[in-house]
DNA sequence: ACCTGAACACCGTTCAAGT
DNA sequence: ACCTGAACACCGTTCAAGT
């Protein structure tokens, strides 16, 4: 049944996923889902804890020396699971019993900023830290643009371009910072974006651990 | 009718806002919000926009010497609004023509980025890191509990404390990062958690911006 | 124990008709 | 130019009835 319900948000978006439509593909009645799921909330909580499941295999394979690059590898394997479903990051990491996995995630992140022995206060906020920015990111990049992309009208490089030339027709006296920044937006990558913005936070992340080592 | 809009989903949350429901309050008939708005996307765009005015007006008045600290400022104004507005994070910044407040709450962002000296690349990437920050973090404050809280069905502190001991209940070998952080969970405050991932990124782009400086 | 599908309440959107 | 509200297609959810 997830793998149904992942199949439909997957082809063709939240929106597809209805329980007639969910029905229709499994070859059954509307009303035999109310089963095993309670409601739709609950229905998307556990489809993005089976998502999840996947993360976590493909993440348990980092046990480097260095826990700041287990970190990132461990949040980019999120990363790639959330960038082409924006609807993961609104039902995932809900502190209820149907997501498993979000949990052992969560965990896994946090043993290794454990290994970079701060207190516990500033470890639960940096695992905290970790995770949210990879939903808020992965958030920003999934939207609107993606969903007309997925029905084919619009390609990315001209939706880009033609964001990148409407800021260039700006005063640049008032919006020096878009000016600036057209160029690159019209050609960027969306996980070299992603990286960037990661590794700032896993560079302050480093700073703290090695303060704290220095006992300051 | 925004104001109308922007007082529906706060007094009640996302899915109060309905186009019945807005009509009611303003005194008109469903089909006269069409008039103004082609969609309820759209209408949840400006909606959004129309915080951001709010947000805009509050994060004009920080000049200061150090712009990682007007960073810091901008990116707290934001967040509070958006942390118990979940609905806004998935609405704002998309780059359509109906969203000023946001591009030019981005160009602000920006503008204080542009004084550390940067390339246009990690410019670009930084200012977007930040924003994508705040939201992923404020939608993930702002989920399921406070719907429920919203009711007046559960208080925070006893649904914290409920979450935390579920966690003391698991094997400490297993789960040594939850049982570490349990106690600090419980009694967390949102805006601490929030302002503390912040400057692990702030901490982060301050050093890439003194690398820069020193021509490494 | 598990499934069915008609029925219900509600939603976004349209549109012929009004002022 | 701006508003009205019935009508339409569709949705999540319920439930009496089936196996």
């Amino acid at each position: 049944m997830l793998d149904g319900a992942v199949g439909l948000l997957d082809e063709d978006g939240e929106s597809a996923l209805t329980f007639r439509a969910l029905a229709a593909r499994l070859g059954g009645g509307v009303g035999s889902i109310y089963w095993y799921v309670s409601s739709k909330d609950e229905l998307l909580e556990r489809a993005a804890d089976h998502v999840m499941d996947q993360v976590l295999f493909e993440s348990e394979r980092f046990h480097g020396d260095d826990p700041i690059d287990d970190l990132r590898q461990t949040a980019m394997v999120l990363y790639g699971a959330v960038e082409h479903r924006p609807w993961l990051g609104s039902y995932f990491m809900r502190n209820s019993s149907s997501q498993p996995n979000s949990l052992r995630y969560y965990e896994r992140v946090g043993q290794s900023v454990l290994r970079l022995g701060l207190g516990p206060r500033e470890t639960f906020h940096a695992a905290s830290a970790i995770i949210g920015y990879v939903i808020g990111i992965a958030a920003d990049l999934g939207q609107q643009p993606t969903e007309e992309m997925l029905r084919g009208e619009v390609k990315r490089d001209e939706y880009l371009e033609q964001a990148a030339d409407a800021w260039r027709a700006l005063d640049p006296e008032e919006w020096p910072f878009l000016h600036t920044i057209a160029d690159e937006f019209a050609t960027h990558d969306d996980t070299d974006q992603f990286t960037s913005g990661l590794d700032l936070m896993l560079d302050g992340l480093r700073l703290q651990a090695e303060r704290r080592a220095r006992g300051e």
